[in-house]
DNA sequence: GTGAAAGCGCTAACAC
DNA sequence: GTGTTAGCGCTTTCAC
């Protein structure tokens, strides 16, 4: 058996609403685009009739007459797509959408092949968009930038450049506070001689993180100032990083990592040279992702609220779209999850 | 600074590419379209004036006219979306998107808020989209049903319902034989007396990963054929779980469990039975993401491939719309990625 | 092979 | 408040 498409249900249109409730098709128009200039009984006919037509306006139709879309685009670059493994992607990924569920706007979620990149520009420009929302891995490349001259595009993450932002409308958190939260936290807790697993420098979080620790350890007076090594997020990289670390010979009592993944990764150096977690070095990791959920011991870490990340960043669109005043630089508090590395 | 978007930079039209090129509309229209019947030279004029004017078709006008949107929605429903961490879905949508990206389709994700399953299925059947697919964390939930009528619809799962599938299209994996083969796999090694987290048994996954052992304990001989408890695929219930089946008293050398999480949660209760993995209890999970692969030791499991799962649904909805022949029913093989745990 | 003409379903001035 | 009138930018018969 196959499930045959009917040929044609007559999807009813505004014109068919517009006779059933014996009023022009403008009438309609008004109603369904909640205009308040209409007396209430004409009102109730015309919901009436919608109602028994079971009618839906045409998007098409009513973009091409109105020049508004109602369609956000959320683009991802193909070589973040591919590490969509990454739980703080698809976290932002359910926060846009969950947000645009309860408005008039449709997600239209596109992956921008690297080869092609005038396709991407292309259809953002070719008004097929009201906005777009732009997420990449090595956030902080706003390469989109020109874009932002013909549409209203906002960013996750602040964007690379040293002197302000630029004029990008962006969403972030403040990894330089979140790292330090970190170490006031170890300090707290006696620790005495904290290291560091950096993240690439060349992208705003792997930077900020970085520089939140270099703050707290001047703040601190602690001594030694060079215990860091860098990674590239991967499990293994902060393994890798933290076996260097160690075998500097250096007393080391902490060390923060700049994800959990590394974190995590780190464990296991750790244990390769006989010490334990959290009793001979306690871990901090950044993102709160099950890395360090499940994790044994589970991960002390910066959270950071990629959820409400994302339903912001489409909040700041839509506001930007519908020309209503909104802050460029929008900050997310982070928050430290006590676990028990730490 | 405010990034301020021009007024109206003139997108480029059909008409303008048309006097460009110094033929009519439907020519230019024709050569957009691919269409044969337009000659070479022709055809370069008005590639060239399409390239200089960076022209870029109109969506809302081609799909009023052509009465095709191009744009295929990918329905999931909104407890679902709050599982989103759940690595399986965000490769879904990765595998979807993926795909899309090189076909003339646009993605258009939706959430569907389950207090109003109207606005849902309105939008579906308005003539907004050419066909949905639906992913639901209660896979084999197909109570999209009734839409299948006026719209082409794939669903990532086979139905709940006994009797076959209903005439539905759908896309998933044998479930059965992967967990078969996951007691092979421990026959192989010498394991005896393998016990089974199952998962929910409300929905296919659950049911026949269950299943799959079942015919393994028959085939085997196994003497335990009751060594079962069940879990809701939380790292927490697979401990649960494993505490339940070690308290019996009986001997258990290996466990297979219906999910990664509820695997590794199985660690946890294994440990604080003195017992270690492998070497007293072997585990193997399902699914294969990353918290098998991060947890210690790494997890040997049934991989699930579930970018391509996301993939092959858009493709199938693809051809379904396309009126090219397709197969109802698509299932992709699972294997076995054998690491530490057995 | 190419052009002319007629809409697709809706919004938005503008009259009344 | 409500109706009339033009299109929005494209596809698609149908002639030629």
């Amino acid at each position: 058996m196959t499930s045959e498409v009917d040929a044609d249900p007559t999807v009813p249109t505004l014109e068919m609403v517009a006779a059933r409730a014996g009023v022009s098709r403008s009438t309609v128009s008004r109603v369904v685009n909640g205009s308040t200039s209409v007396t209430a009984d004409v009102l109730a006919a015309v919901q009436a009739a919608i109602e028994e037509l079971n009618y839906v306006p045409n998007r098409a139709a009513r973009s091409l007459a109105s020049r508004r879309t109602q369609v956000i685009a959320l683009v991802i670059p193909e070589s973040t797509a591919m590490v969509f493994g990454d739980p703080f992607f698809a976290s932002i990924v359910q926060g846009v959408a969950m947000y645009l569920a309860n408005t008039e706007y449709t997600l239209n979620m596109m992956i921008a092949v690297e080869s092609r990149p005038d396709k991407t520009r292309r259809y953002l420009m070719g008004g097929n968009v009201d906005g777009a929302l732009i997420v990449s891995h090595h956030s902080g490349d706003h390469s989109y930038e020109h874009l932002e001259r013909s549409l209203p595009v906002v960013y996750a993450g602040r964007p690379l450049t040293a002197d302000g932002h630029g004029g990008s409308y962006f969403v972030g958190v403040d990894d330089i506070a979140g790292e330090r939260g970190a170490i006031d936290h170890l300090i707290e807790r006696g620790r005495k001689s904290i290291g560091v697993i950096a993240g690439p420098q060349d992208m705003p979080p792997g930077l900020d993180r970085l520089e939140g620790w270099r703050q707290a350890v001047r703040r601190y007076g602690m001594e030694n100032t060079d215990l860091v090594e860098y990674g590239d997020f991967t499990p293994e990289s902060g393994a890798e990083a933290m076996r260097r670390l160690l075998s500097r010979g250096v007393p080391i009592d902490a060390i923060v990592a700049a994800n959990d993944q590394m974190a995590v990764g780190a464990y296991t150096a750790i244990r390769e040279h006989g010490l334990t977690v959290p009793d001979d070095i306690a871990v901090v990791g950044f993102d709160d992702n099950y890395f360090g959920l499940t994790a044994t011991p589970p991960l002390t870490t910066v959270h950071q609220p990629s959820v409400e990340l994302g339903a912001t960043m489409a909040e700041v669109l839509v506001k930007l779209i519908q020309r209503e005043p909104v802050q460029q630089v929008t900050i997310l508090p982070t928050s430290l999850i006590v676990r028990q590395s730490s």
